[in-house]
DNA sequence: ATATCGATTATCT
DNA sequence: GATAATCGATATG
């Protein structure tokens, strides 16, 4: 028996990307996000993902064609489109399809998994609230870990993710600061749900979870896992 | 425990 | 000028 976290990580290969949206955000549960930072590795587990399916999806920023801001998501696969939204916070999206084709996943959230007190100093929850030896009940440990990347927002802020920095990096490469990658986990139950906060396209089941995971974004219990 | 609302800015109409 | 793939604070039961 060998512990899942024990086995190789490997990086998720570019046609790992070259499929559509919803192929992609369905097989990114349980995949890994890694950061690094000044020879620290950050990392976390998917549990929760969005399909944006390209020009035909009214919901998706590709939607109205090809701008400035979209451009990622125009070409190859397996690069970050970030992008800043409600003048506060960024979302980390991964290029997906073939180039010339528009699809997208948005990461929403993560189990966090290594370098928890640099996130918890990057979202400005107290250090001591995420420690195991400080916070006596697991409850609320677990609660303040859960603040951590609970949210497309928050696991942006956690892991110093900004348009700026990492708008079209290569998310295939190791050697990238940030990037995807397989440890051998596989998640025992998906659920598919609607898409949060848009307006239109809004009833399709497009968003993806680990199905009973603590660490999915919203209230506990509220969004239906 | 749940609901509502304000913050703050890039982008598009 | 309106809107947005969010979050956290505040109000209310």
């Amino acid at each position: 028996m060998t512990h899942p976290r024990l086995q190789a990580v490997r990086p998720l290969p570019r046609r790992f990307f070259e499929r559509d949206a919803v192929k992609v955000a369905r097989a990114l549960l349980g995949k890994l996000l890694l950061r690094r930072e000044r020879g620290r590795v950050l990392a976390g587990r998917i549990v929760e993902t969005e399909a944006y399916l390209g020009v035909n999806d009214a919901a998706a920023h590709a939607a109205s064609g090809r701008t400035a801001r979209n451009a990622v998501l125009f070409g190859p696969a397996g690069h970050a489109y970030v992008y800043f939204i409600y003048g506060n916070h960024y979302c980390l999206n991964v290029s997906c399809m073939l180039e010339g084709e528009a699809g997208c996943v948005l990461i929403r959230a993560l189990e966090p998994l290594s370098g928890l007190r640099q996130m918890a100093r990057a979202r400005g929850v107290p250090v001591a609230e995420c420690t195991a030896l400080e916070a006596r009940p697991l409850r609320s440990r677990r609660n303040a870990v859960r603040k951590l990347t609970s949210g497309p927002g928050r696991l942006c802020q956690a892991l110093g993710v900004t348009r700026a920095r990492f708008n079209g990096c290569d998310l295939t490469s190791a050697a990238s600061p940030l990037h995807l990658a397989d440890d051998g986990f596989c998640p025992r139950g998906i659920a598919a749900t609607p898409r949060i906060g848009i307006r239109k396209a809004a009833a399709e089941p497009l968003r993806f979870v680990i199905a009973g995971s603590p660490f999915l974004s919203g209230r506990p219990g509220t969004r239906e896992t």
